[in-house]
DNA sequence: CAACTATTTCAACTTATTTTGAAACGCTAA
DNA sequence: TTAGCGTTTCAAAATAAGTTGAAATAGTTG
């Protein structure tokens, strides 16, 4: 295999291939991208940046989203799962708002 | 369709759920939700943080990552289809390197 | 132009994610 | 305890995304 001369030089100077990947950590890669498939669903993020403006309960998530409860059920779980948001009951309501990490990601 | 009635105060202070609704343009959440399915892919992401470190041909890339060439490519193709990152022919080769948008999401 | 190297494209296939609707669960109030 | 409302769960079906390997393209060199 050949290699464009000015990036050969570029890459010897910064410790050569090897050196430039181990900057690159597997585990925080597998993490991040984790988060980010989160975000990757419009209908997620939008909740997420509405909840960024306002702790709702599901209801009125649903009423502002208009989609099905099974639907939005499985669309907040994932929030919940990547750690962008929570929940807390609330009576017969379940109040969802951002966590500290979810506020990092509002547009 | 009953809602907490602290919800609702609070709701109502910002000028109801219309509102709210309103400060969330599909818009920008389509288009940023297609950055973050580009950044939601291990290998992609991966990518993006060696390209932010140095910009390197496909044959260097793919040593790197281990990969075949056509799944590189694919791959490649996501990240600059949202953006991300360019590519620029030098002769044989096509260096890429990340963009301004791309450095943002540096891990 | 022919041979060569690096990279991309394509269609068939596999795998992962999302949607659907019905049923179940949990809390509250009568 | 039963009824009612808000929410979740489940499995099946639909859709989207990723993988594969062979063939094609584009640039370079002799």
């Amino acid at each position: 295999m050949e290699i464009p001369k000015p990036i050969q030089k570029q890459v010897q100077k910064k410790g050569g291939i090897r050196a430039i990947a181990d900057l690159v950590e597997d585990k925080d890669i597998a993490h991040q991208s984790r988060v980010y498939h989160a975000l990757s669903e419009p209908l997620r993020l939008k909740i997420l940046n509405l909840l960024s403006i306002q702790p709702l309960c599901v209801c009125l998530i649903k009423e502002i989203v208009k989609t099905s409860d099974s639907k939005l059920s499985y669309h907040l779980n994932i929030l919940k799962e990547s750690g962008l948001i929570e929940g807390k009951q609330q009576g017969n309501w379940i109040i969802y708002y951002v966590t500290k990490l979810g506020r990092k990601y509002r547009i």
